[in-house]
DNA sequence: TAGTGTGAATTTCTTCACAGCG
DNA sequence: CGCTGTGAAGAAATTCACACTA
């Protein structure tokens, strides 16, 4: 068999940036439009040409040159990429405000990722009905990933629970986390590792508002 | 006046990293640690030493050769850096589930970003109280930034709502926006923007997943 | 002597610019 | 002719390694 994958690795700002590509081309796909150029696909997803150009060429060569791209087979491409074709269960851990609203959320089941467990540490929220799902014990994480299904853990938990949690996960099976606990986690080798901090996110953009209104003290002082 | 600020331009990368020694640190200080070495912080953060000295050189020459960071001390200076001085106000727009999680989520307050309005276009949600306050009216949202405040704008929107919201909180005068919107925002220069993409990261979690797969049947074929 | 601060080396990412193809 | 695909240049971020000093 040849190998299927002879093509240089995929940089990982590449690979975060196929999941916005995507995006904009099923929208694309959706009205109606069927080629694309890199100018044109780089203003829908907020880059430059020369980076579409180049991140797509990591995947093959799939543009006509002075036309551009088919909508639906760069589609295709991609969603072979992205792993499309497994949907990928998710099972959130820890259900207090946040962890309810992703498990209402319906962006994840939109776009391919199916929420299949919730778990709680909680004996008052063990049992009961979330989302048209029983909420069940992490004690019972074993069985829950017992099936073997590929499965990507999300915790939602306080950070004084997540690294205990992200261990349970690991130890269970599961190679793929997102970790929404304002908290470092760690993880073996192996085991993939992302980070959704909220309030971080926001300390940046206090620096940077800090920072101009320093910037603006500083200007009109030189002025004087 | 001498100028406060002739130390060279921290770059994002570091500026990224501060509110995690932050974080670390707070935890130090509050177990009653007075002094802490690059290493130590290092592994707190999840980083490795030689990045958190260079970030660290950044703000200036903080440290003890042969002893480490005061700890109290480094965080004073990473918190004027991030501008904790001024509590900077968070209004929150689109009170759909992500919305209403976030009115409830305390991690905001606790870190220095209080929530202070909250905003819906929806007549039906406008009126109602969530999390001890009156959610207002879009319309209003002039009004609500009137006091001139600094304040970062939140946008929780469904995807087609979101630049429109955001070229309203704009022209209101916001300067710093976090888009949680599955959709690309864009905004003036002048104006700081970050996002959070939610199901984006399950979809970079899905590649890592499908390539390890792929590599893994590979290997097996090479093994035949 | 232990650990900072930082130039220099390395790696990664971005952007340029243009040859080459449809 | 128009737009892709990509080497090469440039910029940013990371890591190394060690002089220096409290």
């Amino acid at each position: 068999m040849a190998p299927v994958s002879p093509r240089r690795r995929i940089p990982e700002a590449t690979v975060a940036r196929l999941p916005v590509y995507h995006r904009s081309l099923t929208e694309l796909k959706e009205s109606g439009v069927t080629t694309v150029s890199s100018e044109q696909l780089a203003d829908l997803a907020g880059v430059n040409a020369a980076k579409v150009r180049k991140d797509l060429s990591y995947l093959g060569s799939y543009g006509t040159r002075g036309v551009g791209y088919e909508v639906e087979y760069l589609l295709f491409q991609i969603d072979r990429e992205l792993g499309f074709a497994n949907d990928l269960g998710v099972v959130i851990v820890g259900l207090g405000n946040l962890g309810q609203a992703l498990a209402n959320y319906d962006g994840f089941g939109d776009r391919g990722f199916p929420v299949t467990a919730l778990v709680d540490a909680d004996p008052a929220k063990v049992g009961s009905t979330l989302h048209g799902m029983q909420v069940q014990h992490i004690d019972d994480i074993e069985s829950i990933f017992a099936d073997g299904d590929l499965t990507i853990g999300i915790i939602a938990t306080p950070a004084a629970a997540a690294q205990g949690v992200a261990d349970r996960l690991v130890a269970a099976g599961v190679r793929s986390i997102l970790n929404f606990a304002p908290t470092v986690v760690t993880v073996p080798d192996g085991v993939h590792l992302r980070k959704v901090d909220l309030a971080l996110e926001l300390q940046i953009l206090g620096f940077y508002e800090q920072r101009d209104a320093t910037e603006a003290v500083n200007a009109a002082d030189s002025d004087s």
